[in-house]
DNA sequence: TGCTCCCGCCAACGC
DNA sequence: GCGTTGGCGGGAGCA
């Protein structure tokens, strides 16, 4: 039933498969759109900022957005049948920890909106974790934001609410990296972490200098589906495997050499596909791509970041991976995680290893490229499943006929995937 | 003490 | 040459 519904869905928004491919792989079409913007050079945004500067969430297209001010999500949806209600629900209902996420992120709404006249760098404390955590006072007894209330993970959820979850297909919403930078009180060069990380989830486009397009959520399970089979594709889920068992029985040799002793995975589970050495290639974007990939096909879903630290190294530059190497791709999986854990998708968690390890777990939808359709051990119910099926039909649905359903799983504008041989 | 990750330098890139 | 983009690592906050 529901997925009936979540088919109505796409044909909403056909063609978005060829978007996704295209965003993800094909580097020369995002090269032909530097500086060609397609759509309007406005950016609603800055008009719907009360007074005081604080940003409002937008619920729907400008126009509409001055009829009805009020923020969506404490109103009851104008469609709640709808398609895209449906998946919410399903999502909702499939995890308490999605629940209290959207608890708390109704009330960092409740907070943006009904504060009075914040200054930018003030916005930083009206979210549901600066509320806990005061920040500390400077020599002159100034509150100055703490560090967490810096986050990069807060900024992405202020981000995240200056636009909607889900936006009607036809509307078009601009993003200026100045203007949002400006209006939260940051450094552009904090706003192009964020927007990195999600462009590598098609939730938001490039479309000109300083331009980007905001998607939303609608094509994400596509784009998990899509990440999905690509990690499938290049070896990730035997990588990890093979990673994991080294890592377990070389915990005492790993802290001799630097955190990098374990060999590289074996030549034959790396793509050529994925072999990496311009800074394009290096890139967060490609990276969180990556990440995410890594959780879609890890079995259990909870990867150790140095283990993901290794691969993503490997993949690129088997020969250097050296300690600093190390050092800087974990300080970019934090940055990345930041983010991926203000969309709801995995959160930290530790492995029992030695004290502390740090880990993610996902905690966002199953990927609908894999064929299992997994249950959750957290999800004895198997909504999780459900959802699963759902996107995994949305996915199906979406690719069928196009060129991301390729025979041998390629998308546009990338070649054929390696044939991968785990290493023995 | 080690983990976490903000911050901003500066080089690659594109026009 | 200049503005944009973003890799990178120092170092400080935090547990």
């Amino acid at each position: 039933m529901e997925c009936l519904k979540l088919r109505d869905l796409l044909s909403l928004r056909k063609g978005k498969c060829d978007i996704a491919s295209h965003s993800l792989n094909d580097e020369v079409q995002n090269a032909q759109k530097e500086n060609r913007f397609r759509g309007s050079p406005r950016t609603p945004v800055k008009s719907e900022l009360v007074p005081g500067g604080v940003p409002r969430r937008k619920c729907c297209t400008p126009d509409r957005i001055q009829l009805t001010p009020s923020k969506p999500l404490d109103k009851p949806s104008p469609e709640p049948w709808s398609p895209t209600a449906n998946l919410r629900m399903l999502i909702s209902a499939a995890s308490p920890d999605i629940r209290d996420r959207e608890e708390k992120k109704k009330e960092l709404f409740r907070q943006i909106e009904n504060e009075k006249v914040p200054p930018a760098a003030d916005v930083i404390q009206l979210t549901a974790a600066a509320a806990a955590q005061e920040g500390v006072p400077d020599e002159f007894g100034h509150q100055r934001p703490s560090r967490k209330q810096k986050s990069l993970g807060l900024l992405c959820q202020k981000f995240l609410a200056r636009y909607p979850d889900y936006p009607l297909p036809t509307e078009k919403t601009d993003i200026s990296l100045d203007e949002v930078a400006a209006e939260l009180g940051v450094e552009r060069r904090r706003i192009y972490d964020i927007v990195n990380v999600l462009e590598s989830l098609q939730l938001v486009s490039r479309v000109a200098k300083n331009q980007y397009w905001w998607h939303g959520l609608p094509g994400l399970a596509l784009t998990l589906g899509v990440l999905g089979r690509r990690g499938e594709q290049l070896g990730y889920a035997q990588q990890l495997a093979q990673l994991q068992r080294q890592l377990d029985g070389k915990e005492e040799e790993e802290g001799r050499d630097g955190g990098t002793g374990s060999q590289p995975a074996s030549p034959n589970t790396r793509s050529k596909a994925v072999c990496m050495n311009s800074r394009k290639d290096k890139s967060l974007r490609i990276m969180s791509e990556k990440f995410v990939m890594l959780f879609l096909v890890a079995e259990p879903r909870t990867i150790a970041l140095d283990a993901a630290a290794k691969i993503l190294i490997e993949d690129g530059q088997p020969e250097s991976a050296d300690s600093s190497k190390f050092k800087t791709k974990i300080r970019r999986l934090y940055d990345i995680a930041n983010v991926l854990t203000s969309l709801g998708l995995i959160k930290k968690v530790h492995v029992n290893e030695r004290g502390r390890k740090p880990a993610f777990k996902w905690v966002g939808p199953v990927t609908p490229g894999r064929p299992d359709g997994a249950v959750d051990a957290e999800d004895p119910c198997g909504k999780m499943a459900q959802l699963a099926a759902a996107c995994r039909l949305q996915f199906e649905e979406d690719c069928k006929g196009s060129e991301c359903g390729r025979k041998d799983g390629s998308v546009r504008g990338e070649a054929a995937p390696v044939v991968v041989t785990p290493a023995t």
